[in-house]
DNA sequence: CAACGTATGTCAGAATGCTGACATGAATCA
DNA sequence: TGATTCATGTCAGCATTCTGACATACGTTG
């Protein structure tokens, strides 16, 4: 009924949200014919890049609590896309690692996620994606600190 | 540990993500002192912005489902933030209002919120602040088109 | 007019993520 | 060395959001 816009439309705040709603749905949508979430995703996507990362790095790199990441690694674990030793070489962590089915799994799974970015990026030039990258990287500086700054 | 960058810090989408779960923890804590949550926020600051839209007219605003913005209208009715009339006047959509009580409640969230984004845009020129506005439109327009599209 | 499709409000159950808490291992420091 | 501080893994309970479903209201279209 009422669509226009007044000062929502002109914050930047809320387009972030907006579009990082939308990418969400977009990715939410290709993963699920795959039986995958947005997280489970991540968390393939993650090992698959920096193999041995723990179950507290995982959750830092996927945007959830280390409590989340758990009950999603147990889980990966079980079925066998995940692999942990039962010991910890060092420390308390435990380095996680993709098994061969989990690097399949993934294939499939990175294939639909990237049409979604290159849909996502489709119409930008190269350098108009360099910049929304430094104006990005600007934004969430800027944003920490502020938080635990100095 | 692993703090070495590959291809995820080459992603725009990752990027994106990072902005915005950023931003979120940002307007969390400020919010959480006056007792309101992100969405709670959002429901407030659309109602001012654009009165007696409706539940699932807030719900698209503020990205949830309607179900889900149908607990906080009904939580916030009760606590006397929000109105809405009893029976609709055309169709089903009730058509929800702040009371003088929401309007104040939202004052002090509004100030809380709008000093995350300065500090989000600071070290932001206007011409980046404008480029970042046109390049998040081009991402949320593309994703948009190739779902629902032609 | 009647049938259909779409949008809305709302209820109930399920899933997902979070907060709180505890024990353990390592690093730091007096 | 002993105490403190911090990070980690994990368990339990809670909160928030989502999915599924139903009834109702309006517009469109045959």
């Amino acid at each position: 009924m009422n669509q226009d816009g007044v000062d929502l439309e002109t914050s930047l705040g809320y387009l972030l949200k907006e579009a990082s709603s939308v990418l969400r749905s977009a990715m939410e949508e290709v993963l699920r014919p795959l039986g995958m979430s947005v997280t489970h995703y991540s968390c393939l996507e993650l090992l698959a890049q920096r193999p041995g990362l723990s179950n507290s790095e995982l959750a830092r790199g996927a945007f959830v609590t280390r409590q989340s990441m758990n009950v999603l690694l147990q889980t990966l674990e079980r079925e066998g896309y995940v692999t942990r030793p039962a010991e910890a070489p060092v420390g308390k962590a435990l380095p996680a690692r993709l098994t061969p089915r989990g690097r399949r799994s993934l294939e499939k799974a990175t294939v639909a996620v990237r049409s979604v970015e290159v849909r996502m990026l489709a119409g930008m030039t190269e350098a108009e994606q360099a910049g929304a990258f430094r104006i990005l990287q600007s934004m969430i500086r800027s944003l920490r600190d502020g938080n635990d700054g100095p």
